[in-house]
DNA sequence: CCACGTTACATAACGCTGCTATATCTAGCG
DNA sequence: CGCTAGATATAGCAGCGTTATGTAACGTGG
């Protein structure tokens, strides 16, 4: 039931259906005191819904490959991670509207550590050179962050996305020290995993 | 009675209060009529609402003086844009939940241009070699639109902003072609007008 | 100066929302 | 088998945005 109710509001979500109490609860069948005792009213459904989504973005950049090019696994990840978002920009943006407060945080903070742990794998490497690799993962997922966003909510047109990103990470990651021209070749084999 | 409406609807935001219909006019010591003879409803409110966000800031980038260094220009630019943005986050967040939609689109624009104004003059001026002053501008907004947005909704501490976005900031200007250490003098004295 | 039509505001009611109190049903276990 | 605890169904609440109707104020042409 609990499953049912996550799955089925964040069907509606990405189906830009309002997700209202009595439509979820008429969708999966049942009554709307299911959300209660499941969830104990909408807001913590919405948190369900926030952790989902986090689930899925984890699961989707767990299923990028690690190679022997740590930047282009970075870009890779933020490949996925912008792909996951075009997919359901609904939830994305839901996610993110009380982020601060998930009933889990460490759901995020893993999908996080994917991109700490190539960042630091890059510095091993020699090609970032004294950056911390926190702050490198923190200002590329934010750069992504802003691009997707302006995207979803229509300020950027779609191609926004596809110009802007490859650019920001590269920027980003010759900044931590990275070569210009070997960045921007693993940028751009990280990014056409798209 | 519209200037009234508007500007108690907005306080009502930065205040974190909810923005009903009836608390509204309650407020401005009218029936919920008003709303709907000078805004035809809710979202013609929200509408005018994101309007003025925007004026607002369009007036805070107006009021940053050039210089003869167009870097510093665009860091002072940022630290105008930011600092917009923290002292009515709720404002901010509003902004840019329907952004695309604006009744009059021209007044977000507007405080784009002077953004891209200033990386022209920065092209001009033989800082940013072969750059493209609109995608500069963008990338520019986009990384720091993201770090505000992840303080914004408290995913990242407070003082991420002062750290990430300058360097955000920096990242950019010298993939636009700008001298690394030119570029952080430069940023470091246009963020400091904050 | 007055009657007019238009505009702005007040009032009451409608349908919908999330939520709660109550009742019913459905297992699980001694 | 009978009992207890948990989950589901039903009905109703206050609040929301919205609308229909009524009323007062305004500017304008005769």
């Amino acid at each position: 039931m609990r499953v049912a109710l996550i799955e089925q509001a964040a069907a509606m979500l990405v189906a830009r259906e309002p997700v209202t109490l009595r439509a979820l609860a008429g969708r999966v069948g049942t009554s709307t005191m299911a959300v209660y005792t499941h969830f104990d009213g909408m807001p913590g459904l919405w948190g369900a819904v926030r952790q989902e989504g986090f689930a899925r973005l984890a699961r989707g950049l767990a299923e990028v490959s690690p190679s022997d090019d740590p930047v282009r696994d970075l870009a890779a990840l933020g490949a996925a991670y912008a792909a996951n978002a075009v997919e359901n920009p609904a939830l994305y943006r839901a996610m993110f509207d009380a982020a601060a407060d998930l009933p889990d945080p460490g759901a995020a903070g893993a999908g996080f550590a994917v991109l700490v742990d190539a960042a630091q794998r890059a510095v091993d490497a020699g090609r970032f050179v004294a950056a911390d690799p926190a702050a490198v993962a923190t200002r590329f997922w934010a750069a992504g962050h802003g691009v997707l966003l302006l995207v979803l909510s229509g300020v950027l047109p779609d191609e926004a996305l596809d110009e802007h990103s490859p650019a920001l990470a590269a920027a980003v990651f010759t900044a931590a020290g990275d070569d210009p021209e070997r960045c921007a070749a693993s940028v751009r084999a990280g990014w056409a995993g798209l």
